[in-house]
DNA sequence: TCTGGGGTCCTAGGACCC
DNA sequence: TCTGGGGTCCTAGGACCC
């Protein structure tokens, strides 16, 4: 039986969630977001909005826009129900982005029959409406690349399935653009070589692509065969996994553009402390952190150092990040508009270390371990670290923590 | 219309070790 | 005294995704 992925999109998933938590906005254009648009009803793409898009012409696109903050953890609770009901239905779910995820139909009984799994997305997506109260697209294919591409032509609300033997048609009818992994960079490079459709894409020999493009080229071929990417030297079965182990822990945002140290540090301090918890949430150890930081004139900065041992401590985790960022900000004396930090090279935290060093580290996490106890039962903004407590009076502070500029997204 | 907050993966030079 | 080659880690940055 060849491979069935079924690739799951929620519509316009921010912007949902709010006409369903207040439902006089049902039928109304809504967008969430703070700068740009993250998320748009199709009432507001109806009237020109897209995501991705200043928020300034959305507005002018659309005046009776209605612009919401969204709270990414209300978002996070629906999309936790969606993947719980997409696997009521299928053996394995892999929740990929914020408003996507797939499900490997392999083994299915419901495969058997003609329609059958077009038939089980319809139950799928009355079941997510049911539950959550929200619209689904759903896209069927013999690989992920073209389940998520049949789901762009299934929205809003619908399901596409590719069948089985149709695989080529239905890329041909596809510009090169359209192939996942293809952004504007690349695309303009294809443009320039006369390659437009996936058609003129798989006339180029591998060794070209992969002399041209490097790696990517390697994708881009078997992209334009219906195959994932990364598979290096031949074509294997498309993988999903329930559980994918996650490479970084990052925080980051936006603010009125500053130099006030006090004030950056403090920012730092906090969104440090976020970054930790999660950490230690997941009963990881980092041992590189990275630090970002993007001026008011648009260019960005990024360093990054390892720790000579990886740590969830707060503290040491600090200590790098602060030497980071004084040294970027020493470099380039220009107002600072972003400011992120981000946790790297993860280790399980179980047998990291050799036993005798087990008990010291206890000893000395256990100040951290009490003080994720108590924020876990009163809530993060209850205890305020060190420097970001120059943050009070200058951000609004609750229980969950300070208000950052975009509460849609930041976690 | 110069703009969000997460992420992933690749590249490439240099250090360092054997 | 000058010279090899391979592996791995570190570091900075770019492209891409939603």
């Amino acid at each position: 039986m060849p491979p069935r992925i079924l690739h799951l999109d929620i519509d316009g998933f921010l912007a949902s969630v709010e006409q369903i938590l207040d439902p006089a906005l049902k039928g109304r254009p809504v967008a969430v977001g703070s700068g740009v648009v993250a998320s748009r009803s199709y009432e507001a793409k109806a009237r020109g909005v897209e995501t991705a898009m200043s928020m300034l012409e959305a507005r002018r696109r659309c005046p009776e826009l209605v612009v919401r903050d969204g709270d990414a953890q209300v978002v996070e609770r629906f999309r936790q129900r969606v993947a719980e009901v997409l696997g009521d239905f299928v053996p394995v779910v892999e929740v990929c982005s914020l408003d996507d995820m797939y499900g490997d139909l392999r083994g299915l009984v419901e495969l058997r029959q003609p329609r059958g799994a077009v038939e089980l997305a319809e139950r799928i997506r009355s079941a997510v409406r049911q539950v959550t109260g929200l619209s689904v697209s759903q896209g069927i294919g013999s690989s992920r690349t073209l389940a998520r591409m049949a789901t762009c032509h299934a929205k809003p609300g619908g399901i596409l399935e590719v069948p089985v033997g149709e695989e080529m048609n239905f890329l041909d009818s596809h510009a090169v653009e359209d192939l996942p992994g293809v952004g504007r960079r690349s695309a303009e490079l294809l443009h320039a070589l006369r390659l437009h459709k996936v058609s003129d894409l798989r006339r180029v020999e591998r060794e070209l692509l992969r002399q041209t493009f490097g790696k990517r080229g390697e994708d881009l071929f078997w992209r334009a065969r219906g195959f994932d990417a990364g598979l290096g030297a031949e074509p294997r079965e498309p993988e999903v996994a329930a559980t994918v182990p996650s490479q970084s822990i990052s925080r980051e945002t936006s603010f009125e553009a500053s130099d006030c140290r006090d004030f950056l540090f403090g920012m730092l301090a906090y969104l440090l402390d976020r970054a930790a918890t999660e950490l230690r949430g997941r009963e990881l150890l980092a041992k590189r952190v990275s630090l970002r930081l993007r001026f008011v004139d648009g260019m960005s900065r990024e360093q990054q150092r390892s720790l000579t041992q990886a740590s969830d401590r707060t503290d040491e985790l600090q200590e790098l990040a602060r030497s980071l960022c004084l040294r970027l900000l020493d470099e380039r004396r220009v107002l600072v508009r972003l400011l992120g930090v981000s946790l790297g090279t993860l280790l399980p935290r179980v047998g990291a270390q050799g036993e005798l060093f087990a008990a010291e580290e206890e000893r000395r996490g256990g100040l951290f371990a009490a003080l994720d106890r108590v924020r876990g039962r009163h809530g993060f903004g209850k205890l305020v670290l060190g420097n970001a407590n120059e943050l009070l009076g200058r951000l609004p502070n609750g229980d969950q923590g300070f208000r950052l500029r975009t509460p849609s997204l930041s976690k």
